[in-house]
RNA sequence: GCCCCGGUGGUGUAGCGGUUAUCAUGUGGGCCUGUCGAGCCCACGACCCGAGUUCAAAUCUCGGCCGGGGCGCCA
């Protein structure tokens, strides 16, 4: 290996010893007679020392490789107790494995601030800064406690098609694409798929999934193609079912990166403490009265930014539900209870993260439903089918990754929480 | 789709009719043996594109392209 240790890794018990560090040269600090080189790799960063006349050549080489290089050096680790990490490398060989060419096109530590635009066209440089770094590792440890979460509760993980042939299950615009010759569509979530598998036994399903949404929306909060923790379960009572796990899932999953990822948390300043458990349950006609309190607001309409964000002002929480919204604010599947469905949003500091319902899973219930809307139950058929041949009660909800992770650590740009993000204006990198 | 704003060295900016186009950062070179936002000296490098107004345009007008903020739209 072109390394013995990573950075972090080098102890007490290395002192003394001959060692190999590899990674980028963050900055070269030459002071003529002694030069002080700062290698970064994952996990940190170490200081490599080198002396002129122990050794001109290699000094020269390496105070003229340009910042960002890669190289693997080897020396002596002698303890320092004035520099970084307690440590240093005394230089005595190296590799140079790649040159980076100058100037680069944004700095990694210039003391100088970096468009977001310039910062996405040049991801991979950006996500060599310690912020960006650290939204990714904890973007990780979400996905990672949420599906250990989820499989301890039963869930099983699902991968359904992205690709389909029947348009959408309503409401959002869907790309098109060419099939052979046959049109077809990006899927703009799971939900259908994942209702068909509660016919199966499987019971419990989740997917980490991917949304593909043609709406030429434009805000820091949207994406055209984004990513979603999407469950469905099955022999649920109501959607109360459904809302415990979202609510155990996230406290779940804080707690958790609380315990593991408080270097980044410190990174990002982010510092926020267990919301407690269960999360208050607001109705929406309670949301309405809140809303008429202050502006003309219709009962039936739905919740727009500008409502979401007064109402978040009133309520002293940051994570709540909005339950029992009106039937015709939600899509077909949701299940009717009167006037309402049994449908409930997840709002985070007044932004929806979550958003799920107990389905209807009666054939005739979901046909009638879907005629008395206007959709055409021909393009369903593959979907309804699967609720002909006996399909329980079911529930689930669809989880926006990039929105929490956008709440969670204050950011105030989408973008930030996805690597490569797809916009209206942005198809690359 | 609507409203508002902006495009100046690699990066981030100042200038808003006549400037040698500002500053920082960076890059290249020089000095310096304990730096850690190293320091000091020298150099390099830019007005988005097109048309117009004007004696004169980075600066004003129009069009285009690109971007930012907000809203709408959006399981």
């Amino acid at each position: 290996m072109l390394r013995s240790h990573f950075s972090k890794e080098v102890s007490e018990n290395d002192y003394g010893k001959k060692i190999r560090i590899a990674g980028w040269i963050e900055d070269i600090r030459n002071l003529g007679g002694i030069a002080f080189i700062i290698l970064r790799d994952r996990m940190g960063r170490a200081q490599i020392t080198i002396i002129k006349r122990m050794n001109p050549e290699l000094f020269k080489e390496i105070v003229s490789l340009p910042r960002e290089s890669v190289i693997s050096a080897y020396g002596l680790c002698q303890k320092n107790e004035k520099v970084m990490n307690g440590w240093e490398l005394l230089l005595e060989d190296m590799e140079i494995l790649s040159k980076a060419s100058t100037p680069l096109p944004m700095g990694v530590i210039d003391k100088v601030n970096v468009d977001f635009d310039t910062r996405l066209d040049n991801r991979f440089i950006d996500l060599r800064r310690e912020e960006t770094k650290a939204i990714f590792m904890i973007r990780h440890s979400f996905i990672k406690h949420a599906s250990d979460f989820l499989r301890k509760r039963g869930f099983i993980e699902v991968h359904t098609p992205k690709i389909t042939a029947s348009s959408s299950e309503g409401g959002t615009e869907v790309f098109k694409l060419d099939y052979f010759g046959k049109d077809a569509y990006l899927v703009q979530s799971p939900q259908l798929y994942k209702q068909i598998l509660m016919a199966t036994g499987f019971d419990r399903v989740y997917e980490i999934a991917w949304y593909f949404r043609a709406e030429e929306h434009d805000t820091s909060r949207h994406l055209n193609e984004s990513t979603a923790i999407d469950i469905e379960m099955a022999f649920i009572s109501n959607e109360e079912d459904v809302m415990k796990i979202a609510e155990e899932m996230t406290n779940y999953t804080i707690q958790k990166i609380l315990d593991e990822n408080s270097k980044e948390l410190e990174i990002l300043n982010v510092d926020i403490d267990l919301p407690s458990l269960p999360y208050p349950r607001i109705k929406y006609d309670e949301v309405v009265e809140i809303l008429q309190r202050e502006i003309d607001f219709k009962w039936g309409d739905d919740l727009g930014t500008d409502e979401e964000n007064l109402l978040a002002k009133h309520l002293e929480y940051e994570l709540y539900f909005i339950t029992k919204f009106p039937l015709e604010t939600k899509p077909f599947y949701a299940m009717p209870n009167g006037k309402y469905a049994r449908a409930f949003d997840l709002e985070y500091k007044g932004m929806e993260i979550a958003s799920g319902a107990q389905r209807i899973h009666d054939y005739e219930m979901l046909v009638n439903r879907m005629e008395s809307l206007g959709m055409n139950v021909k393009n369903f058929e593959d979907y309804l089918k699967a609720f002909k041949y006996g399909m329980p009660p079911h529930g689930g909800f669809g989880y926006g990754i990039e929105r929490f992770l956008m709440r969670f650590l204050n950011l105030k740009n989408i973008r930030e929480c996805i690597l490569f993000p797809r916009d209206r204006k942005r198809i690359r990198p």
